[in-house]
DNA sequence: GATGATTATTAGCCTTGTCTAACTTGTCGC
DNA sequence: GCGACAAGTTAGACAAGGCTAATAATCATC
């Protein structure tokens, strides 16, 4: 009775489910996922301040090519996930949360569209493709992308 | 009065809401996000079938990383979509679309993979971004990973 | 061919993200 | 300061995609 051998065939990883290597790609997208709405907003905004001065939800509908009332529950999940605040009737703001995840948005979505451009891709292709994988680029793929457009 | 020159601005756009050039690539990626899922269920059960013979719920479910019942959703929708059939309690199949379908992802995921490998990563990141990424690429853009890969 | 383990399904809950319709607030011109 | 129009909010619907708990069917295996 001493050891065990094999009593169950594996049972020491802390992760939920199997662990399958597969599995852990897609829950690895699915995290992504769920942050990329948070990140599109986060972005828009801070460009919205730089441009404008301020952020405000008919221009972020306009830009994002959804409606205000959409704007509005998207906003309040910002709010309630410490990105923004915001009082009622006036424009957003990002807290410092905020400020530093806009931030590093908008460096890797200008990586990642350098990188594209530097393939050859037409800008209009690029920033499409570009608004899209920007969220599932790793650190490590994003700092080869930052190479290769940097030696282009 | 002939011609009109500007009789308001812009109208011509058969698209839905102003169609800011912004707009329209997130309104690309939401589109693209539709049909993620599907996208990888799809290229997952040829795969199982390729290489078991069939696709089992229980072998969607570990390959990714979710539990049973989330499956079983799943390829309700797929199979009203018209991607797979299916009879309860038996495992599932493609129909000629999700073949269709399979294949197409098959080929760009592996496109995908191969041009991340070309550039440096290591296998593991490169399967994880790959899954992601896969889903935003567009045709052109997969030339041109197609092209890098070979002439890597 | 009974029975226990594995697999599949169903029911029901929750959050996200989208919409329309209706209402409220703010702003700007006069 | 009033009234229109623009902007914002609220209410409520709906689909997708995840979960747990409970139930049902299939399959091994003796
Ligand atoms: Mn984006
Ligand atoms: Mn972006
Ligand atoms: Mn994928
Ligand atoms: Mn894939």
């Amino acid at each position: 009775m001493m050891a065990d051998d094999h009593t169950e065939a594996e049972a020491l990883e802390p992760e939920a489910r199997p662990a399958d290597p597969r599995a852990e790609a897609f829950q690895g997208v699915r995290e992504a996922r769920r942050n990329e709405l948070a990140e599109d907003y986060v972005e828009l905004i801070a460009e919205l301040i730089h441009e404008h001065g301020e952020a405000r939800p008919v221009d972020i509908a306009t830009k994002m090519g959804v409606t205000a009332p959409t704007v509005a529950k998207t906003l309040g999940r910002l709010a309630r996930d410490g990105l923004i605040t915001r009082a009622k009737y006036r424009s957003v703001f990002l807290t410092e949360e905020g400020r530093a995840l806009a931030r590093e948005c908008q460096q890797r979505h200008e990586i990642v569209l350098r990188f594209l451009l530097s393939l050859g891709l037409d800008p209009e292709t690029a920033e499409r493709d570009a608004e899209g994988i920007e969220h599932h680029v790793s650190e490590r793929t994003l700092a080869l992308f930052a190479a290769f457009a940097d030696r282009s």
